[in-house]
RNA sequence: CGGAGAGUGGCGCAGUGGCAGCGCGCUUGGUUUGGGACCAAGAGGUCGCCGGUUCAAAUCCGGCCUCUCCGACCA
């Protein structure tokens, strides 16, 4: 562990990234190329995501399994639009055994296919629907610049897989499954997020139509923090997953695809981290609550009663929050105050003589930096409190950040004078015609994309901020990770 | 793949031909402890790889490899 300050995110927002990332212990750049290793920390902090979640999907009906890594090239093949929108980034496994594989093997890039391959044997009437599948985990896209978090080689994720009766069932589905999307996104990791529809040009490769939540970084870039995709009939009939329906009509399904990943957890510290690092949710923090007790070396007395003081902690909150005691004599209680503030530890307790003597504690809020003291009896009924207050802050300053840098433009020489310069300036409202052609000018010549078409429409119309012609609805651009 | 930068103890770096160093971290002992403590003694290196020049190469020359950042591609 180094003593040195981080990059300030003004500065060099990758740089500071990168560091905290390290610092805080969350992760690991790996031997190989565009592989992190998620470290002990990281990975309670993606536990509790996937807990989140997987509450969620089986409260809406969905059962997990698990699918090969795996997948025979020619599967990949069978959708058209899958295999040019993935060819480009599949790895593919040619030996096994020391010989040369009769087809080669491609290593999952998603499972769409496979899992479309599995529909057809399960599903044979329409009493096998709907067919709700969710599986946790390893997916592999050669990307060509990676980036700890938020775009490795190798990735965690859930994807659900869904097969359903009719168009309207899973159009339904998919929109569920993104609402259980912004319902996490915002409610646990505090990350105001907006929902919509992407673009034709933006979509799934393969999808009838995609949606998305996309939120805005500390560096005022978008970043798509989870995706639902409507698959029409597109695998059914690739895949040939048919039912019988009650006049015993053969019928292809409608299928949908939905995930989240690990990038969450580069979404958490980009939305929430501040110079001094790392600042997490208290909902997903894998510790909550971290005291620092605090004694005078040569009085045994002292140290006894300040630890004394300690147990009285964990006994009025053990069982309340995630809680966790570093007494490690040493580190002089600076250097804990901010290690623990670089790992973003929600709220910190303090413990001394002085606070002995006074049958106090010294709350210290990781997000406003706050401090204030409070009786040893109130434990139990503040801290909670602190913690949801903390969350909500968490939410509301990201928020306001967000909408400070939103927006809505009908010009397109301000528009352009917006989006000029290295870094971004944030987001962009704008009507849109809808035409592939503008969306590509655009995006050649401001590097911003639509990042998607809101639910949440205005009343009027407009025109369209490239070509000017009638547009029915707003979308938003922004310059996107 | 195009552009830029970097490879020297765990990390950050200095070292432009002549004994491989500094700061932080690590170990041990001691003194400390309310916002990144201090003293002392230690451990730790085939200087990214291969070849060449030279009495002598971390340093000069040639080739290769890797990583990071910026772009095209993407959860």
């Amino acid at each position: 562990m180094s003593d040195e300050k981080l990059t300030p995110r003004s500065q060099d927002f990758s740089a500071w990234y990168n560091e905290v990332v390290q610092r805080a212990e969350l992760a690991d750049y790996a031997p190989v190329r565009g592989c992190m290793v998620i470290r002990p920390y990281g990975y309670a902090l993606w536990e509790n995501l996937q807990r989140e979640l997987d509450r969620r999907f089986k409260a809406t009906g969905h059962k997990n399994a698990y699918f090969p890594l795996f997948i025979p090239l020619s599967f990949i093949q069978k959708e058209a639009e899958h295999i040019q929108g993935f060819s480009p980034e599949l790895a593919v496994v040619t030996h096994g055994g020391g010989e040369q594989l009769a087809e080669p093997l491609v290593v999952r890039p998603t499972s769409e296919t496979i899992i479309g391959h599995m529909f057809k044997q399960w599903i044979k009437s329409y009493r096998d629907l709907p067919l709700l599948i969710n599986q946790w985990a390893n997916v592999v896209r050669w990307e060509l610049r990676p980036r700890l978090f938020l775009r490795t080689l190798e990735f965690l994720w859930q994807e659900g897989h869904t097969a359903h009766a009719t168009e309207e069932e899973a159009e339904e589905e998919a929109l569920r499954m993104l609402n259980v999307y912004v319902d996490v996104a915002q409610n646990e990791a505090a990350i105001p997020v907006i929902a919509g529809r992407k673009s034709e040009s933006e979509k799934f490769a393969g999808a009838l139509r995609s949606y998305t939540i996309e939120a805005m970084m500390g560096d005022r870039r978008a970043l798509q923090a989870g995706t639902s995709h409507n698959l029409g009939q597109n695998f059914a009939k690739a895949f040939e997953i048919q039912y019988l329906d009650k006049n015993n009509q053969l019928q292809y399904c409608w299928t949908t695809s939905w995930g989240m990943s690990t990038r969450m957890i580069g979404a958490i510290i980009m939305t929430h981290g501040d110079d001094q690092g790392l600042i997490l949710p208290p909902r997903l923090a894998p510790i909550q609550v971290i005291v620092v007790p605090i004694w005078r070396s040569g009085s045994e007395d002292e140290k006894a009663k300040v630890l004394e003081g300690v147990e009285r902690i964990k006994r009025a909150l053990g069982e309340r929050v995630r809680l966790e005691i570093d007494a490690r004599e040493e580190y002089s209680p600076g250097w804990r105050f901010n290690e623990w503030e670089l790992r973003g530890v929600p709220l910190r307790i303090e413990i001394g003589p002085k606070d002995i003597q006074k049958n106090q504690v010294v709350l210290a809020r990781r997000d406003t930096k706050e401090k204030l003291a409070i009786s040893q009896d109130q434990l139990a009924e503040r801290v909670p409190m602190l913690l949801d207050e903390i969350q909500k802050n968490l939410f509301e300053r990201a928020k306001k950040f967000r909408d400070e840098n939103t927006v809505e433009l009908s010009d397109y020489a301000k528009f352009k004078e917006f989006m000029e310069g290295e870094g971004s300036r944030g987001f962009v409202r704008a009507y849109w015609c809808g035409a592939r052609e503008c969306e590509a000018k655009i995006k050649e010549e401001t590097k911003a994309t639509t990042r998607c078409i809101p639910f949440e429409q205005p009343k009027t119309q407009g025109r369209c901020i490239y070509c000017g012609k009638d547009a029915k609805e707003q979308a938003i651009f922004a310059k996107a990770y």
